[in-house]
DNA sequence: ACTAACATGTAACCCGTTACATGATTAT
DNA sequence: ATAATCATGTAACGGGTTACATGTTAGT
């Protein structure tokens, strides 16, 4: 269970309903960590049978209400815990490896497409990264604990990202060499 | 359906048992794609389902019989029609990131461990890329096509690599500042 | 006698995606 | 009227992990 662990973190400042953080992990959290609201509002409901987190609904004026969520004290000691626990390497499944695999003189263009397309993807996120990093995390031995390990996620971010670009570059440079 | 794919390509060259690919995935196409022996049997039966395989028994002395999957023209037509479906970018999930985002005076040390671990564990899956680009990638415009594209997925895994073990690096000074 | 490698599977469960479903309010 | 944003869900399916299950041969 890892998508709970990663809704628990978002709620440690922050008491937020179903949408707002599917809404939020577009940005944020939601760099390392993708999810639908369908299984946010899934996972949002087992943590709260498990009392890992406290609900309440929200009356709200021309919206409809919505129900709020808070991490507990039991939830807090949970996510603590969790922590601990040891993870294994997860290789990164792509897609665009195995395609690369497969390249021969009629994909080669289609591969550069999509290359392309990943990199321009790549420059725009790396755009907001490095706002973020510029405006909240300049220097990073000053920021208090927790936000220095959200800077190093976004540190890895960044640089993994950059070089991202200068391998499609170099791949659009070899494709090209594949004549069709 | 991706893993299916990862197998034909797998099975582009060679004609290879369960047990065979599942031995194979570790290394590899496995670099970039880890799928359990479960997982690639129960696979292999929906693909020959769909005849993109064709199974044959090879009784064997001295060792359990095997099953042999090559691929059929109707395989490598639906894996080459497969390249050219467009993917979008999937975000690798990381409980490592994730747990950093939790990062407090009790765990800086355990995660620390976790670092240098990933880092220790890199360094061996780097040694052993750059051992297979030395031996058959060194002159990479001079491969022939399909190679180029093998090339390319190895060149991503190395840059990569070394990237992560920079940021271990950093990783690990920044986490030395947290105060326990 | 025991362990490792060879070889193939079933069953239960969890996680995630896609499609479907509903309904209010605000802005154009 | 129409689209966008807010807000929460159900149902079907697919993909993947873990545990369980079986049996052979070769090496120590």
């Amino acid at each position: 269970m890892a998508l709970g662990h990663a809704i628990m973190t978002a709620l440690l400042d922050d008491d937020l309903s179903g949408y707002e953080l599917a809404r939020d992990f577009e940005t944020s959290l939601g760099f390392f960590w993708q999810a639908s609201h369908q299984q946010i509002y899934l996972e949002l409901r087992k943590l709260s049978d498990k009392h890992w987190l406290s609900k309440r609904e929200v009356t709200q004026r021309g919206k409809p209400n919505k129900i709020v969520y808070g991490m507990t004290r039991a939830g807090r000691e949970a996510l603590a815990a969790w922590v601990f626990t040891s993870t294994r390497t997860q290789v990164a499944k792509d897609d665009l490896l195995v395609k690369l695999y497969n390249l021969d003189s009629a994909n080669a263009a289609h591969l550069s497409g999509e290359i392309t397309a990943r990199r321009e993807e790549m420059m725009r996120r790396l755009y907001l990264y490095e706002k973020i990093r510029r405006r909240h995390y300049s220097i990073p031995e000053t920021l208090p604990t927790r936000r220095k390990g959200v800077y190093l996620a976004l540190s890895l971010g960044i640089h993994q990202g950059e070089q991202f670009l200068a391998w499609c570059d170099e791949a659009l440079v070899l494709l090209a060499t594949v004549e069709n």
